[in-house]
Parts: structure tokens; sequence; C-alpha cells
DNA sequence: TCTGAAAAATTTTCGTG
DNA sequence: CACGAAAATTTTTCAGA
């Protein structure tokens, strides 16, 4: 990661459809240099996909929702379950597994607060290793989709 | 949004780095058709953009967690300007005005767990209208890139 | 590693159904 | 609206520095 793969991925975490001769061009380099700088990046894993940021009203999804709980047993087969069946539904857009007073937390997208009830009860209320939840409305969500390379001591 | 749309934006989730003729191919129609309905989705604000997928340990940010806060007094005023410089934050990668027990709560990535308890302590600690926050270490994230239009009576 | 130029492929325009 | 062919542009390869 020096400071033209820095570069490129900054540029491309903007505006993932742009050309490879734009991206070269913005960037001063050839455009088969770039191409390769890329290609590289993403044989390296460092470049993991490319997608598309929809309106989530488009989607019929107008209302979110962040829901904490608690799961009992703690145990790894739990979690795992548990967490592999939330990213598997729908209506789920992230699933974190945290450290703290909970244990999960759900975003979740639907298209009313109905569908919003009816997966509270359909697809949790029901499942025995769930302690207990908590379930807050989002009234707004800003995302950065641009993420620079932060310094620190932790990598050359 | 009909069929033929809601499969583009399904395809262009999955990678929008494919040319616009696998698109086309892979819907079975003509890629000018397809790139009109591409543009026609851009400018009617669908699709709202297209970003790389970057490995966060690549950007240096290998710790990441939820940060719930309580704001007071909760005006209109305290909650845009509070919302909108954690945005701005470059530890920050979302910020969620949320109902219920808190008031909002921030996904942030860092290096390390030093930088974590400095971005609290520099950036949320010294503010005066934080009546408090709780932090949850993230130790798992699952993120669904791919969404697909739920159905309901909400829309068409 | 990077470059520049050639070859291959794609995007984009536009007249027609 | 969608199509297909032509024109413009871009991607991709590759030999050389």
């Amino acid at each position: 990661m020096d400071e033209l793969d820095t570069a490129i991925v900054r540029l491309l975490q903007t505006d993932a459809r742009q050309s490879n001769r734009e991206l070269a061009r913005t960037l001063g380099i050839a455009p088969s240099t770039c191409l390769e700088r890329v290609r590289a990046l993403t044989r390296r894993g460092v470049i993991r996909g490319y997608h598309a940021d929809i309106d989530p009203a488009a989607l019929n999804r107008g209302v979110q929702a962040l829901v904490s709980l608690r799961l009992r047993p703690l145990t790894r087969g739990v979690i795992t379950t548990f967490k592999d069946d939330m990213a598997g539904t729908p209506e789920v857009v992230s699933v974190f597994v945290v450290a703290g007073g909970d244990d999960l937390v759900l975003h979740v997208t639907v298209p009313d607060l109905d569908r919003l009830h009816g997966f509270l009860l359909d697809r949790l209320s029901k499942r025995k290793e769930i302690a207990g939840f908590r379930t807050s409305v989002i009234f707004q969500h800003v995302h950065n989709r641009v993420l620079s390379r932060l310094d620190g001591h932790a990598s050359p």
C-alpha cells in the first residue's frame, strides 16, 4: 500500500465505475500501469468488490431499525447459527457481533412499520436462544462510503 | 421499477464494474437498451453511485465499534450539528439517528484500541451536548451488499 | 515496475421498427 | 421503448526500457 495504491483505493471508493483511463489520467500514470495496480489490489484482497448504492425507497425499504439483542447460552455454536440465519434474511442489511451489554446488533430495512413488527415477531420472538431484544427505529442514516487510510503505529 | 429495472439493480449491486455488454447479455436485451435503462435509473435517483468495497485492514482500521449515545438538549439544532460533525470525522463510517433509549449510534473504525480510546476521549467526552455514551467493540460484521426489492402493499 | 503503441473489446450514438 | 449497426472510446496485451 504505497501512495499510488492509496489514491486508487480512494478514487474507486468514490466512483467504482469510472474508466481505467480516467483513473490513470487523474493519477498521472499510464492506463496499463493503473490497470495492473488495480488487478494487484484485487488479487491481494484489498479491493473486495464493487457495489451499486441503491436508494432504499426504490427497494421498498422505507423503514429502518437497529435491533440489539442478547443470546443464551452464549456459545460459539449459538452465535454462529443465529448470525448466519440473520445474514441470510432478506430484511437484514448488517449483523454486528459485539461485546458489551448486547451480543448482537441487527440493521434491518423493511417496507413499513407493520413489516418491522412482523419481522420482530416472526424472526426473533420465536427463537428460543434470544434472551431479549430492543428495537430502535432509525430516523436518519448517514453513511461514509469513502474511507481514508488512517495513520498509526500498527502498520507501515 | 419493472422486472428489468429490478434485475439491473440486483446485478449492479452484486458487481458494479461488470460491463454494460455483460449486463445486457445476462438480461437477454440489447446493450443499447441496457445502457438507457441504467441511465434512466441513475437519472431517477434509484442508483445513487458505485463504490469499491475495501478491506478495512488495508485502511489500517482493524478495530471497529458501535457507540450509542444520548444528547441533551435534544433539539433539532443539537442533533444536526453533532450528526454532521460525526459524519465528517475520519473514524466514523456511519451515523444513525434513532428513536428509543439512545439518540444516536455511531459505527467507528480505527487502527487499534488505543485509537478507539482516543476517539472516545477527544471527540466525544469533550462535547457538552453528550449526556452519556456506551461503546460496544465489534467482533464480527457481516454486511449484505445485495438487497432485493421487498414486496408489500406500500408500492406498486 | 512502468511505459507506449497495437490489437481486441466495449461504449455510445442514432436511424429504424 | 427497444433494437442493431456504425463510430468513438476504452480495455488489455506485450515488447522494451
